[in-house]
DNA sequence: GACGAAAGTTGACGGCCCGTCACGAACCTT
DNA sequence: AAGGTTCGTGACGGGCCGTCAACTTTCGTC
């Protein structure tokens, strides 16, 4: 259709993107951000789409040219958390040489991540008083979980890991990650490697092996720190 | 008021509740039970309190003189899981004369149960296909928690653990329980026995005492089952 | 620069769910 | 059996949902 004579554009790279593109990635990003606020605001449960937008200068209508509902957001959210964790704990993982570095490597970054990134991880997982918890496995979440199962299997397949049920070990590395996340989370000095040092221990050598903490007994608040290790 | 002559009633133990007491707990029951098969069919997030009303025969106000909200009957279902199984895990740790017996009572009890009663824990976490797993923490829950936390401590008092931190243990055997559970439901053999042994290998002596699987790779599905146990 | 097409935004709309409440029926007491 | 109390009922106003026709802005073309 059009002749050799016409072709005067030519962006000079991929910056000069558009007013139509740039406001549709910034409304995007409006509608995120808000949505992060809200939820920490009110709760999942309790947040409706409506509350979106009216944090947001948006009309309603433009809400669902974006997402499909209060879900997709949150999906978007976490798929962003997700893929911003993914890379560090993979190559923490491959850099591994021994089974110790391949645990130690994976509970350090991800405990150091929830620590830095607390508005993805915790507000939006916790509701507004109740006790009631969110957790999406998103498609970015769910890969990340086999990513690690396959990593595992590669282990056990070098010899590092010993041939061990990996779909549960990969499991029980999960739960334990998430439920001390959250613990660690509520005490006043959040220290991210003291609860890498204890879930390691664990899976290194079990319970016998974690390291002690200083106090016997009373004294729960204020000193969370662990101190003397001794081994199994 | 009343004189010494007019006591005519005397109901002969509490089975002569009478018809509005009766009633009251059917009608309850009514709505616990009509909650549970909605939650399972369309998921947490997608039920509405109507309907819950509509897999009922009362009507829409009824519904409100027993609870406030839907999130009031997933409390109640949970903390009815949850007083359920407690008494048997405290008793099952209470028993435990060493910290073999305490772990692996704590988790064979568990799963066996998680198995037995499929309808309150796994149909109600997972909504219809989505991967959003609602967890609500319930006053019975906590108290299931904090009461596995104190008998950890009990059990560090009395020598049997070694002093470690107990929130974070707590949180550790909660997190492995809870996850392992999930997988374990979503096997063709659902083998409580063998994810018990599973995560109490692990929690004794780590990732390197946990039972070998007898096939090294492949076949993911059809084999489940822990076959050789080679110790640390 | 101006024009037409395409893309995107807006807010009003019908439909559904929410929680309440006045009413009446069922039950219990005397 | 009558009076009092408790509780089931369903209609109601208010709010949220997702859609859509009309409008505004941007883009490609001359």
């Amino acid at each position: 259709m059009t002749t050799e004579l016409t072709r005067p554009q030519a962006p000079p790279t991929a910056l000069r993107a558009g007013k139509r593109e740039k406001t549709k990635v910034q409304n995007r990003q409006l509608i995120l951000e808000a949505a992060q606020r809200v939820f920490a605001e009110l709760g999942y449960g309790a947040t409706t789409v409506r509350d979106i937008i009216r944090a947001t200068p948006l009309a309603s209508g433009t809400f669902y040219n974006y997402f499909k509902s209060k879900e997709e957001v949150f999906q978007a959210i976490q798929d962003d958390s997700a893929l911003r964790i993914r890379p560090r704990l993979r190559a923490e993982r491959i850099r591994a040489a021994t089974i110790e570095e391949f645990i130690s490597g994976t509970f350090r970054t991800f405990f150091q991540y929830v620590a830095d990134d607390q508005g993805t991880f915790h507000a939006i997982r916790r509701n507004r008083s109740d006790a009631m918890r969110v957790r999406m496995d998103t498609p970015e979440i769910i890969a990340g979980f086999e990513e690690l199962r396959e990593d595992i299997e590669t282990a056990i397949s070098k010899g590092l890991f010993p041939p061990v049920d990996s779909d549960f070990l990969m499991a029980s590395i999960v739960g334990v990650a998430f439920e001390i996340a959250e613990r660690m989370l509520t005490r006043e000095d959040i220290d991210p490697p003291a609860a890498a040092d204890f879930a390691t221990a664990l899976f290194l050598g079990g319970v016998r092996a974690i390291p002690h903490v200083g106090i016997p007994r009373e004294k729960t608040a204020e000193h969370t720190g662990i101190q003397n290790t001794a081994g199994a």
